[in-house]
DNA sequence: AATACATATGTTATTAATAACATATATTAG
DNA sequence: CTAATATATGTTATTAATAACATATGTATT
């Protein structure tokens, strides 16, 4: 019986951790889906700009998006295919969850 | 283009944040691999027992575990085995992301 | 029923995360 | 070189999470 090595243990709660913001969160699910500009991404969300820019700063120093710029905008997309994962089955549960408490909740 | 759905989002977020927290990530992890009464779990982690207790309470209040009683222990395991795949893939991530750092760290 | 063991709950101080806002920088177009 | 657009950074107030500790409950055994 083995608890998680330190060095991923602190790699996986920072995971944890940028992932349960739901702010993050949308911007992860988004760029999963193609790649986004700044702007773009608070077309989406309905967020003011500071507070996508500030997140995708996050998101950028924990290696979870790069961009690239292309004329005014820069293009975020996702820089580890492993966070695909982690988010689906993630979502799986919710779904999971959320169908069961369903069932149980009626009547 | 869509953002997640507002009541899986709360599920995900809230899955996430249970995640982010150390003891938690940890009571998981060895959960996953076999049943354990809290005590055990207090020697594995060499943490106080309240605290490991008020962990497995909150993680039985968002139904990641479950427990039954044997003479005078509580016999804690996992509750959802989509839970397995989240951690497995964000252990993965950890791998890739340590590994690859280190390598781009030396020299 | 009394004791001991196993676990749970409640309280508080400390620390960290968040959103909101103002402002700064950088690039492009005129 | 100036204005406009796109994005980033800094500051602060508010709120939430955490660990640490004391204490309570609950069951088993005698």
């Amino acid at each position: 019986m083995e608890k998680i090595k330190a060095i991923y243990q602190t790699e996986m709660e920072r995971v944890f951790k940028l992932l349960s913001n739901p702010t993050r969160l949308n911007i992860l699910y988004l760029l999963e889906q193609q790649e986004l500009s700044v702007n773009e991404l608070v077309d989406y969300l309905d967020l003011p700009q500071p507070q996508i820019s500030h997140n995708l700063a996050i998101l950028k120093a924990h290696q979870l998006v790069t961009y690239r710029r292309e004329g005014k905008k820069n293009l975020y997309k996702l820089d580890d295919p492993h966070i695909l994962d982690v988010i689906d089955s993630t979502k799986k549960h919710a779904v999971h969850v959320v169908e069961g408490r369903a069932h149980r909740d009626e009547a």
